[in-house]
RNA sequence: GUAGGUAUAGCUCAGUUGGUUAGAGCAUCAGAUUGUGAUUCUGAGGGUCGUGGGUUCGAGCCCCAUUACUUACCCCA
């Protein structure tokens, strides 16, 4: 839970709209004048401050930003940090799209670094390199897309344009040209902004590119620094190479959140037997994001994985183990009061050799207890009836195999330990 | 915020132009010499067809409302 005002400005227009507001408790209405009350859009923007203070979470990034300046004193820079936590949006849900759902953050806030980039990147590509997945973290730079602006001289329509320029792959050229002159763009404009849009994804920066990337800039001032931020970034990435991640600048990667200043990632699946389209990941630089909670010139950067739609990718893939290696070894099947006292000694034998194990604590049929061990994947059954008694052993059942023999229990007890 | 779709057994779904006791697969349970699963065979149970109205001689099917779920756009994890 944080204040609303804290949250309100920070994730872009759409992002307001999506932050859940908690109602204030108490006669909510109290500082409302109702009799000024409209059912307009504009009048519940009025209203709103009114009666919510409080608002759940978006993501874990500014509410970071306040905790660092209310333990300034106590950090010392530069500071990292991790954090696995629910957070909100206010959205229509749908596929790999939830209204709670968890993000596993990772910042370095206090250094302006670049390695510090580099070392989220390299992160990002452990982790899904681990979880079996092929992925392509796609990367851009907020100042070249600032530069942009500036050089056609649109300075605030940055995110008309990014947002346009977005789009390309799904609604192609032409009407991406057509949604800029709605939303202004004078044709001057337009003709210096037409050769960004042919421009691809690409994996690797050289001169040349740069060179071809500041002409498209127009050399401002802003986009060169961008470029240059962005080869450095791919300087590092060339060094120590990514084990399986695809790593690619692509200029038309925008990002809605509003307090990124510099570099911008996002994480997109890269399997072609799913059309899972949404980020798996997503971040970037913030210059200063502890400004407005009283610190500032603390400039930071991170990275959030969205763990629910891993999760349901990894599903989807089947890359779930069918069981877990380290779930219940054996279960000692029930054969009645006659033979519990053997079989609890078992039990607590095996136990205490760190060999988990379960009696099955009714006296039914077989069948239904071997059933019962089979859907578990319990990959060994015991059997202590009359026979083992009296030879003092007991039967074990392969349950993968199939294959049953009679052992003694120190031969048992090894090899339950043996193959784990 | 905008625009669609779906709702029938525990689960996944059939159900014809409205017409008699609403079906299947899987799952569950019970049996096939009462010490054996994954792989056999036989049988059984289980549904006020999301809810509330309406049209009709008659509604799972048509119409309206409502709720839940879901998909796309927008945007993002």
């Amino acid at each position: 839970m944080e204040n609303l005002n804290t949250l309100t400005g920070k994730y872009g227009e759409e992002g307001d709209r999506l932050i859940f507001k908690v109602l204030n408790s108490g006669n909510y209405l109290e500082k409302v004048d109702t009799t000024q009350m409209e059912s307009t859009a504009e009048s519940a923007r009025k209203i709103l401050p009114l009666i919510s203070e409080k608002a759940l979470r978006y993501d874990l990034t500014v509410p970071f930003a306040r905790y660092v300046v209310m333990h300034k004193h106590e950090i010392s820079f530069p500071f990292k940090r991790y954090q696995i936590q629910p957070v909100w949006r206010a959205d229509r849900p749908q596929k790999g799209r939830y209204r709670e759902f968890y993000q596993c953050d990772a910042d370095i806030i206090g250094s302006n670094s670049l390695f510090n980039e580099f070392e989220l990147v390299q992160i990002l590509d452990e982790v899904f390199t681990k979880l079996n997945l092929r992925v392509t973290i796609k990367v851009n730079n907020r100042k070249i897309l600032s530069g942009i602006a500036e050089y056609i001289g649109a300075s605030d329509k940055i995110t008309d344009i990014t947002v346009a320029i977005d789009k390309l792959d799904k609604i192609g050229l032409d009407k991406v040209v057509e949604e800029l002159v709605q939303k202004g763009l004078s044709s001057d404009a337009l003709e210096k902004i037409k050769p960004l849009l042919h421009f691809k994804p690409i994996t690797a920066m050289g001169d040349e590119t740069c060179e071809y990337l500041n002409q498209l800039t127009g050399n401002t001032a802003t986009g060169k620094k961008g470029i240059e931020e962005l080869k450095s970034i791919f300087d590092m990435v060339m060094e120590i190479p990514l084990h399986s991640a695809r790593f690619e600048f692509d200029i038309t990667l925008a990002r809605g959140l509003n307090y990124y200043t510099g570099a911008i990632f996002e994480v997109k699946l890269n399997e072609p037997s799913s059309n899972f389209t949404g980020s798996l990941s997503g971040g970037g630089r913030y210059d200063d994001l502890t400004g407005i909670f009283g610190l500032p010139g603390l400039s930071g950067v991170g990275i959030s994985f969205g763990a629910d739609r891993i999760y349901d990718v990894l599903e989807e893939l089947k890359l779930f183990p069918e069981s877990y290696s380290h779930g219940t070894k054996a279960m000692l099947a029930n054969f009645g009061e006659t033979y519990k006292s053997n079989n609890l000694k078992l039990l607590f034998s095996l136990r205490q050799h760190g060999i988990s194990a379960i009696y099955y604590p009714e006296e039914v049929k077989m069948k239904k207890q071997f059933e019962y061990a089979d859907s578990l994947h319990i990959p060994y059954v015991v059997i202590i009836g009359e026979e083992e008694v009296n030879q003092e052993k007991v039967s074990v059942k392969n349950m993968k195999t199939g294959t049953q023999e009679m052992i003694t229990i120190s031969q048992l007890t090894s090899r339950l330990k043996s193959n784990s």
